[in-house]
DNA sequence: TATGAATGAGACTTCATTCAT
DNA sequence: AATGAATGAAGTCTCATTCAT
């Protein structure tokens, strides 16, 4: 008896030992983003609609059941990879925060726009970003992800441009939040335009922005006519 | 029951005479546009994968088979609906009537999207063309549509900006293809934006469209850094 | 035009007749019976939830798509059984209803009940009716369906016990609801033992129902301690 | 960290060991009882077959593969539940301390049955019973369980019967079979009418059966009748 | 012994399309 | 031309069971 009460010691003791996770936190989210990625590869070639569980079950090289470990539903995916790209995309704005030249500043976060737009990397969360913009009219978590994603940006240009037209250095004519969603709307097209495969030329295009950005500032003509006025 | 009995074999008889009389020409046009009418409906409210025959079905009011005789698939009708005609249309006149100062041209093919963007009778064809343009990215002829859709309007921005720098009104330093499409990327971001429904204020805006193009031109300064240079 | 227009009009009046529903009335109850029987005989041999929608398909002779026409799914079938057993049932009380004899109409119901336990065509029914008292713990649609079943003979009994009851024939001091459910339960025991496949007697064992009903009935000992009382 | 580490070495090295010491046979029952009772809640709530394999593994608070390490499969699992022998036990302890008159003997019966029926402790037994009675039509293990299960008392009740009539206490034109099966049907009905949950009256239901019993009972009309015969 | 992540067959259901009428 | 019942492949998701740890 007292060697069976000495096992059952044992046995609790390693049975707690057991008890804590079987894989790790960082194997856990290292098969979440396995399957992220697989999905966000199907997701890109075929749409979040023509895109079967079978192919990202397939593409994951995971079971059927094992994707259903981490997503509960593939809504659940499609949201996972809205608020994965609510996230990226947010680290994108850190250039414009600060209190430098509101003009530099902005400069600054076109050109990271722009990387992000040009990186080949980037093709497939490029084309998922599009489905996703179309998933927006129809589900309300994924248009609110969107839009938040949208939100981020836009507040920073607002921001931006409201102090440079308060320092004078852009014309005050112009709204600034109509501002901020005409540079932000230049991103979206050229997302579509690249991603269609058409012969966009990036380099001209940045420039075409910086232009319209430098369009926006003040210049003699518009000093002397304000001041006449 | 004597009568339906004669009907039958009546229907019988018809069905069997090859040279069946044909609808008119125009009822089958009819026919066509109620069916289009009701995917345009279906298809804006749940996209294009997500909506079933089944649906465009009872909304056009038709039957299965009927709506199998003018489209062969559902595809078929994606593709129909991607291909929006009208809008084409509606910016070759625009440019057509227009005047010969190539930016006041510009300014009206503005006028004609912003038209465009903002009648609420184009809401349903506005969120389908997104659903397009998300469609476009797997389906080689919706995105042939689509490319083309703005390829037109893109080559119409790209004779009238050559000429405006030709004329010494616009800044050379800058692609007429990369500032025609930026001005294409602003309408498609702003139908994006407008149809997430997000406090979208069109008039201030096109204020800012406008601001674009007029950033656009030559001032002073830049007429003296090309002289000194 | 004057012959297009004519054909119009005719083209109208057949489409009005073939408006008329595709089958009949009587052709689509067919086909309803067809699968309540599949499902029936499956349901009999496998119990509801270990039966798949694949066996129903395959034994009633359609298409999977065929079945989901006729029912929404796979409780509305099992719902429809149960309501289709309620029906039936509803007809075997109708023995008991009059003025007559109310003892002579106990025994009549008893025989009627007895005659449907043991009709050899009614087996599948029954083992059904089983999976459906097991089924009545969890679903509520169904256990109403149950109940009620139960609640109409039940209460054709209370009516004749509390009639015979008035008339001196059968002792006071049993309630007539006890009674009428001590006859019900009867019969679902008799129901469960007889498609457990076990030697039932079904002659032996009514003849005792028969004894049960009989030792209801007052006798001169009863009448002499009600007496002396 | 190091402790950890050699805890790894510990539980490798117990492992690999094929003498290693089993857990009490007192700790295996327990842990039998403690997933026998969780199957037994889950099961009663929604059946076998709506039961999942988790929410035993939950309920039980072990996990799956202990579980497995008890039971070979969940048919198992429902086979160990389907065979009541407590009940069957507390028949036959009943009837082993009863007195004599075998009239006595079937009141005792009843009334231990009368008890289990009302005892609230039971009901997920009694549910459980319920699901068992139908599985048994398809599980022939679980049939043999059922079917044994009341030829037990059944087997009981006919002894006294028999008795009962040859000491002239019960009449001899019906079956003692008959007259078992009866009694036992009464109960299998109360016990489905009562987890059904609508207003059953115990009390008054009992009272019903003492009242079969006493009917089964010869009275002076009999022995006239079987007199003149 | 005990864990729980993983498996994969199979469950229910939908839907684009066809074809007898 | 028109109908709509019927098809059946394919969809999403579940779950009893296993096995590396």
């Amino acid at each position: 008896m007292r060697e069976i009460s000495q096992n059952d010691h044992l046995v609790s003791y390693l049975a707690g030992l057991a008890a804590m996770p079987k894989i790790s936190e960082r194997q856990r989210e290292s098969r979440r983003q396995q399957i992220l990625e697989a999905a966000l590869a199907c997701f890109s070639e075929d749409g979040f609609h023509q895109t079967g569980m079978a192919d990202i079950v397939k593409r994951s090289g995971l079971s059927h059941g094992a994707v259903y470990l981490y997503f509960q539903s593939k809504d659940d995916l499609i949201e996972a990879l809205a608020d994965d790209r609510h996230r990226r995309e947010a680290v994108l704005n850190s250039v414009a925060q600060g209190s430098g030249d509101p003009l530099e500043r902005l400069h600054a976060l076109v050109r990271v726009y722009a990387q992000w737009l040009t990186d080949p990397a980037g093709e497939a969360r490029r084309r998922v970003g599009i489905h996703g913009w179309a998933e927006a009219l129809r589900n309300r978590r994924v248009r609110t992800s969107v839009v938040e994603g949208i939100d981020m940006p836009r507040a920073l240009i607002v921001a931006l441009v409201e102090r440079a037209q308060h320092d004078g250095l852009i014309k005050r004519d112009l709204g600034a939040d109509a501002i901020a969603r005409t540079l932000i709307a230049i991103f979206q097209g050229f997302v579509l335009q690249k991603c269609w495969g058409e012969e966009f030329d990036s380099k001209a295009c940045m420039a075409a922005v910086t232009g319209v950005i430098d369009g926006f500032r003040i210049t003699r003509h518009d000093v002397k006519r304000r001041t006449r006025a």
